[in-house]
DNA sequence: CAAACTTTGGAACGAGTGTTCTATAATTCA
DNA sequence: TGAATTATAGAACACTCGTTCCAAAGTTTG
C-alpha cells in the first residue's frame, strides 16, 4: 500500500558510517549526512530517528561489517598464533594504506564519546570485551598447539593483545608511517615469546 | 598606562584545558569556556584570538606542565628499566585513579582532530616524536647498565613504548578498570626482557 | 479509477554556535 | 586632575546546528 523506499538502508548506513568514521561525531553536521547519503533530511529522522540514533544504528553496523570481518582470520584460523599475527600485520597493513587515516571506529568513538556518553561507553566495552575473549581463545589455542609457553597468563596477554590492537589504530589515524607501525606489531608479536 | 587585567593568564589555560581534556575540542563551547574560566568572551577573544587559537596555546601549556611532568622521571630516573617502569606504572595507576577519565589530552586531540587539522597533527606527531627519544634514551642506558638485552632493537622498542603509553592513555580514557590496566602494562613491561 | 498511506522535497523553526561591537570602568602617566 | 589606553561587561550579529512541519508525489490495494 505505501510508496516504497527511494533508498536502500544498508547503503545509506555505509555512508553514514564513513562520514561519522572520518570525522566523528560531533563533527558531523546533519547537513553532512544529507550531502553524502543522498537522502532527504525528513526521510533520514523518519527512518533512523535523530543523529544520536542513527550514530547507535552506524555503530552497529559497523560492528557487524567491518569488525567482524577485521576479526574473521583471529577466530578462523586454526593455528592460534597465526591467527593472532595475521590480525595485528592486516591491521597495521591497512592502517597505512588507506589514503585517509581513520583508524577503528569503535576506538574513536570510544575516545571521543565514552566519558559524557554512557550508551556508547557500553557499545565499545562490550565490543572490546569481546575481541578480548577472542585474543583470549586464539592464545588458548596456540598454547595448545605449543606455539606460546604454557606459563604466559593467557587473560594478560589477551588483555595486552587488545590494549595493542586498540594503540595500532591510533597510531593509524594520527598518520603513523609504515615504519612506525611495523616496528610497533613487530614489538607486540615478539612478546609473545 | 593600561587598565591592568583582572585575570591570572595561567590559571585560564588550566581551565580551559581542563574543559578540552575532558569534552574534547568540538564538544567544547565559547560559552563552556567562558562559564569555567570566568573570563568574558571579549577578554578571551582579545588575548587568546578565537577557539582555535586558544585550544593551540593550551595544547602548548598541556605539553609544557602535564606532559613534562609524566616524562619528568623517565628522563631523570638514572636506571633506565626503572624509569620506563615507574612512568608505565604511574600513567596506569593516574589512569584509573582519576574520577573523570580524561586520558591523555595530546593522544585525545591528536585521535579527534589530527586527520582533518594539519596544525594539531604536527603538534601531536612531534610530541610523540620526543616521546619516542625519551623511551629511546631510557632503553639505552638501560642496555649500558645491563638491564636490558643488548640484542634488542632499541628503535622498535622506544616505538613500541611509545604506541603502548598511548595505548594505556586510551584505555583509561575509555574507562578500563584497573584490573585490566594493570594485566597491559605488566605484559608490555614483560616485553623488555 | 480511487482511496489509503508513506515517502519526498524543501521551507521553516528555535536554539545555540563562534565572533564582533559598543559603551563603560579602571588604571597610569603627564 | 585629566588625557590616554586597555580591560570589562553584555548586548548583538550572522550563521549553522539539530529538528519539525506541510504540501506534493508516488505506489499499492480495493
Amino acid at each position: 500500500m505505501p510508496r516504497p523506499r527511494a533508498f536502500d538502508e544498508e547503503s545509506v548506513l555505509d555512508n553514514a558510517m564513513n562520514i561519522f568514521w572520518s570525522k566523528g561525531f560531533e563533527a558531523t553536521s546533519i547537513q553532512d549526512l544529507v550531502d553524502e547519503t543522498g537522502l532527504n533530511r525528513a526521510s533520514m529522522y523518519a527512518s533512523f530517528g535523530d543523529k544520536k540514533a542513527l550514530f547507535l544504528r552506524v555503530l552497529d553496523h559497523y560492528s557487524q561489517k567491518i569488525s567482524a570481518q577485521r576479526f574473521a582470520d583471529l577466530r578462523n584460523i586454526e593455528d592460534g598464533r597465526a591467527a593472532i599475527e595475521k590480525t595485528f600485520r592486516d591491521t597495521a597493513k591497512t592502517g597505512c594504506a588507506e589514503g585517509r587515516h581513520k583508524g577503528c571506529l569503535m576506538v574513536n568513538s570510544g575516545m571521543e564519546l565514552a566519558p559524557h556518553d554512557p550508551e556508547t561507553a557500553a557499545i565499545a566495552h562490550q565490543a572490546f570485551r569481546r575481541a578480548e575473549d577472542t585474543f583470549a581463545a586464539a592464545l588458548k589455542r596456540a598454547i595448545d598447539q605449543g606455539t606460546i609457553s604454557k606459563t604466559k597468563n593467557v587473560r594478560a596477554l589477551a588483555r595486552f593483545l587488545t590494549g595493542s590492537f586498540q594503540g595500532v589504530q591510533l597510531m593509524s589515524r594520527r598518520g603513523a608511517d609504515q615504519e612506525t607501525l611495523q616496528d610497533y606489531t613487530d614489538t607486540i608479536l615478539a612478546a609473545l615469546d
